[in-house]
DNA sequence: GAGAAAGTACGAAACTTTTCGTGGAGGCGT
DNA sequence: ACGCCTCCACGAAAAGTTTCGTACTTTCTC
């Protein structure tokens, strides 16, 4: 019912990442992205697009002789995965221990606090009777 | 200051999560564990013990003939680094984008949203009422 | 039209991860 | 003592990940 693509790999996202930004891209248009962060060639980003394709990860537009790639889910949908996979691996399908992880982990601001509060409400109140 | 040993794979993970369970064991006892939940060789996990061990992931008490192995990190130190690693690669360091995904994706019980909510509190309200 | 520039495809090297096979050492039963 | 059973060390195969080099094609420029 919901994810079929592999978990992409930390190389993967990076691209992901990249393209969710900034909407569909050329090779080009990543790499001098990529390239700005850390040392990354034309055709180590071209590879990585081509095994995405492969994968089903990202769709090419190669109507123009150069090719425009979009990525096939969303942001959130990935990280749905990416955290449900975590979730399955390492905390026995424990949420609420991830959360409480994720929570003392890092420091959220108030305004997300609120926002997680709201959250809260929505599924205690949402199917109690 | 927090974590110098590597994001453990998910083989190694399987590993550990015996380990956490039962404390020390030998490697016969895990392989028996694991065996039993899909089909996996004795000198595989010994393999992955080995490996380990020169990761630093766990000790290894050689004092006997059949050697011992415990883990060096607890569960939720690993799971704390396995977060905060998520965290940079896919939610751009924000917890609350994380924890909303978490929440979203399994449904947790009344009791642990309730945990959640007293986490929630002590982080809020640090030091008012 | 020739040559440079920019693009894609392909293959392969280096590394990591996962999985075993083999060989040798140590201890036990008879 | 002899053979068996258990254990560890080592090596290596197979697959996956990451990174480029090279070759070929298309387009632009003079």
């Amino acid at each position: 019912m919901s994810d079929s693509t592999p978990r992409p790999t930390d190389a993967e996202l990076e691209i992901l990442k990249v393209l969710w930004e900034r909407g569909p891209s050329t090779v080009r248009e990543i790499q001098e992205i990529l390239n700005g962060v850390r040392p990354t060639g034309y055709t180590t980003v071209l590879k990585f697009l081509q095994i995405m394709t492969e994968k089903g990860l990202v769709d090419r537009d190669a109507s123009q002789r150069t090719h425009v790639y979009r990525t096939r889910r969303s942001e959130e949908q990935t990280q749905s995965q990416l955290v449900r996979e975590l979730l399955g691996r390492a905390f026995g399908g424990s949420a609420a221990k991830l959360v409480m992880q994720a929570l003392s982990t890092r420091k959220a601001t108030a305004g997300e606090l609120a926002e997680i509060r709201r959250m809260l409400d929505e599924l205690e109140g949402g199917d109690a009777t």
